[in-house]
DNA sequence: TTCACTCAATTGGTAGTACCACTTTCCAAA
DNA sequence: TTTGGAAAGTGGTACTACCAATTGAGTGAA
């Protein structure tokens, strides 16, 4: 009876949780997205516990995002979501103190990676996504689109990557710096959207996209180390 | 009296979590890791909600690595450990099907980064483990001996780099990636190690380590992606 | 005084009950 | 057939009681 620890001993091995967490773990990794769990009265029964402590440990797994509590209907598996981790992430970086500059450089790698990854896709329906923005960015004359322009560009190339942790953990990052992302975009809408500043952002999203579309992965990633390189001195 | 909303509105605004959610992770933002909170029972009342209300959103925020309850003592606010993280990546990746491979790239996106910054950097005592970890690889017989010097050599690496998110996020996707890994040294262990194959390893990291030493953060990465990409076919 | 021990207060952990609000289902009435 | 609402089921909260671990102050002896 005691057999089936094939998915949980590494849980357990790995983690030295408390035996309900880890049950409750197993019972969620045999189970898919969308999936509806017993209901809490049932499950307390199960696994031989209060209901008490069962909800403060799906508590803590909803706040992983693993879950979702839906009040009269149940409670069901999620797929990650990375807004729980920017919630958490965000915690942590007020009571942690993680430097924000440290989380940009991580965010960096990961575009690098995913501009890599695109460049070795090179999907041309994706890649004209990457195309589109930078025209509107080149077309307007107001900041705010500029921006706008921006983030429709980097989340065009996550989106040609096809990597889902990749997708992941940047919309993750992305969500914890908004604040200091919209701290920079307050400023830059204030400044005057200078022609040289467009046209500087233009060429160095369309260097990405080049090399994206050439299929040169070495040249993506140089690329949008230039481009990090000079917004950061901006 | 409601002018103090800096940290709070952030994520009241970006989160449409619960008020209790909200009010707790405020209350955790203004606090340093190490700090004590109230005791549950206080705290239910400072927020005029039930004990078992608290319980469920303290058990969440715990889950998230944020808080640690000692049975006896109190509750205390933490420092943002990876194991926690990995715990929901572990989850997230039975439930949700996160492939393997898109987690290994992000892994070496970090690598990369890890190694770029290390590199500019140049902390000559820091450094040296690296080296050291080159110089163990070289001198073993023992496939297991030689294990044991790439995990630390990667280490160091990422100590090398001094960047505290990087190290997390590493960190965290070591831990998730260790099964993976560890049925991959599982077959290195059982085949014979070949002078070729050891030489080979003691040339990539040599090569990471000759760049970080010279300060050349390109040449860095590239070290790097040619060490993922020789292993990766191995 | 100093050290070691005991014990009571405090704290988190669990159990159980009761009730509320919401959702879903299904059956009966139009 | 359609529609309305009642009923059952579900998560959310509150409250009480008790247990186990921790802490610290007080007490005793050396």
């Amino acid at each position: 009876m005691t057999i089936e620890n094939d998915a949980g001993s590494s849980l357990s091995e790995l983690f030295a949780a408390d035996p309900l967490s880890v049950a409750l773990a197993e019972l969620i990794q045999e189970m898919r997205p969308g999936d509806k769990l017993p209901s809490e009265r049932d499950l307390a029964v199960r696994l031989d516990v209060s209901r008490t402590a069962l909800r403060d440990r799906l508590g803590m797994l909803e706040g992983l995002g693993v879950l979702r509590r839906r009040t009269g209907a149940g409670t069901f598996v999620e797929t990650l979501r990375p807004d729980a981790l920017a919630f958490a992430l965000n915690l942590a970086i007020s009571s942690s103190h993680l430097p924000l500059a440290s989380l940009e450089s991580v965010r960096i790698a990961l575009e690098r990676q995913a501009a890599a990854e695109a460049a070795r896709r090179a999907d041309p329906v994706l890649i004209a996504y990457m195309k589109r923005a930078i025209d509107t960015m080149a077309a307007t004359e107001l900041s705010a689109d500029v921006l706008d322009a921006d983030r429709a560009f980097h989340q065009s190339l996550l989106r040609a990557a096809g990597n889902p942790s990749l997708t992941f953990f940047a919309e993750a990052l992305s969500n914890v710096l908004t604040k200091d992302l919209a701290d920079r975009s307050e400023r830059l809408l204030h400044e005057p959207l200078t022609t040289s500043r467009q046209a500087l952002l233009v060429d160095h999203h369309t260097r990405i996209y080049d090399a994206i579309l050439a299929g040169d992965p070495d040249a993506a990633m140089r690329a949008v180390d230039g481009h990090f390189d000079a917004i950061g001195n901006s």
